[in-house]
DNA sequence: GAGTGGTCTAGACCACGAC
DNA sequence: TCGTGGTCTAGACCACTCG
């Protein structure tokens, strides 16, 4: 049996965790198998029950186990053939992909009507929606278009460059005094429309990922709704599942 | 100042995390100010400090706050405005859809070549390439195609049942005797072709998401590959931010 | 050197599931 | 009733950052 070596810089429940990784991925521990107790692994490995805990809980991210409060802790079924994609902030990810992020105002404009898709999300339109259309820029090619509708309420004027890097809730709190607290967003796969495509610098038609991100206020009434219509040739998604390294 | 009630079934370093993410929420914590130590948090709040940990790690984890060594703990930036879709097994998520899961095999075949796309991943046919097709119904209608290659080793028959649910990686390691132990997928936008259109009764050049996905074993060699077509017009991913509830 | 987060221990009580 | 995971405490040592 393997041991923990308590010297080493590698904390200890991250080498436990390797350890039984180790087991899950080689069949030694199979898929709906029960481990140890949280008791009896602190046994055999002479640690204590919350350093256990902790390894498990890191495997349980990962999604390789499942826990069951009084009977257990099991193997997972899939592990592999799963997926997690994250989308942050377009200038962070650009920046992460070695691209220079640009940003194109197209229009900002007050508008006293909500397009159909946002009325059939719950919003309305109140006293009116301010709406801004961006152009998004990877070493000045663009790679996404981006249109916002929100709430407006107070009288602020609008500035150019709050356009610039402020994440939406930000922009709307700042419009509206309303704070979002949730978010929902759908990702899809569509053609592109007339308007967007001249954007895009391509052929009407062509495939498009779609981001469609809702608001919404404590009250769950949607405030703010963006559109995000990315070029399927130069942008996509990427998901990493790789094993815990022995070291760190 | 809000108290941790002790009697409550809400356990303490939930309450904290509530409490803690109202203040976030509310701008009373703002973006890149530093949040009282650990050490001053359990004091204030009555708590151990562990307790306060694993509060705080909860609020880690939604992105609402990150912590620096020798520093202290921050609260980030965005919150809101970020996405993570999860894509597990298709009948998995098709049954949390309300929809009936069903598959269909078009082709199974034994190959000398790879296509091209794997080539360009580094994979190799060796001794051949087991392929075959699916297509992944809800409640009877075509939501998406399948494409898997994997390298060809043993001599073992192929039996039609094993693709109804397994998932790749099982499949792989039963037919090759290799475990993978990485994988990566990427998602994009794409426009379908005739063979895949057909398979999904839709006109050709019509949007999809497509999802390609390598598995690779240990000496990181892709021991196989696949790529899902589903269309554009019946499935989409969802992700959902939501501030934390004060009972569970 | 003082303060911060990162890790670990030993022991306790609770809620749940199975017998 | 017993074994399981879930939570909490009080105290310790370490690694890192900063003045």
């Amino acid at each position: 049996m393997e041991k923990i070596n308590k010297n080493s810089f590698t904390p200890p429940f991250y080498q436990l965790a390797t350890i039984l990784e180790k087991k899950i991925l080689t069949g030694q521990l199979k898929a709906g198998e029960s481990l140890p107790s949280e008791n009896d692994l602190g046994r055999e490995y002479e640690l204590s029950r919350t350093t256990v805990r902790k390894c498990l809980s890191l495997l349980a991210e990962r999604g390789l186990i499942s826990t069951q409060q009084g009977k257990g802790t099991f193997v997972s079924r899939p592990s592999l053939d799963r997926a997690e994609f994250l989308m942050g902030e377009f200038h962070t990810h650009m920046v992460q992909m070695g691209k220079e992020p640009g940003y194109r105002l197209v229009e900002v404009r007050f508008r006293k009507e909500l397009p159909e898709f946002a009325v059939e999300l719950g919003m309305t339109a109140e006293q009116g929606i301010l709406y801004y259309c961006r152009l998004l820029l990877a070493d000045t090619e663009p790679v996404a278009v981006e249109h916002k509708y929100m709430l407006y309420i107070k009288g602020r004027p609008i500035l150019e460059n709050e356009f610039q890097y402020k994440a939406f809730s930000e922009i709307i709190t700042i419009h509206t005094d309303i704070l979002p607290v949730r978010s929902q967003a759908v990702l899809g796969a569509e053609s592109v429309g007339e308007f967007d495509a001249k954007l895009l610098n391509v052929a009407q038609g062509s495939p498009v990922l779609k981001l469609q991100q809702a608001l919404y206020a404590s009250d769950n009434r949607p405030i703010g709704i963006g559109v995000f219509y990315y070029r399927g040739d130069r942008y996509s998604l990427v998901s990493d599942i790789h094993p815990l390294k022995g070291e760190r």
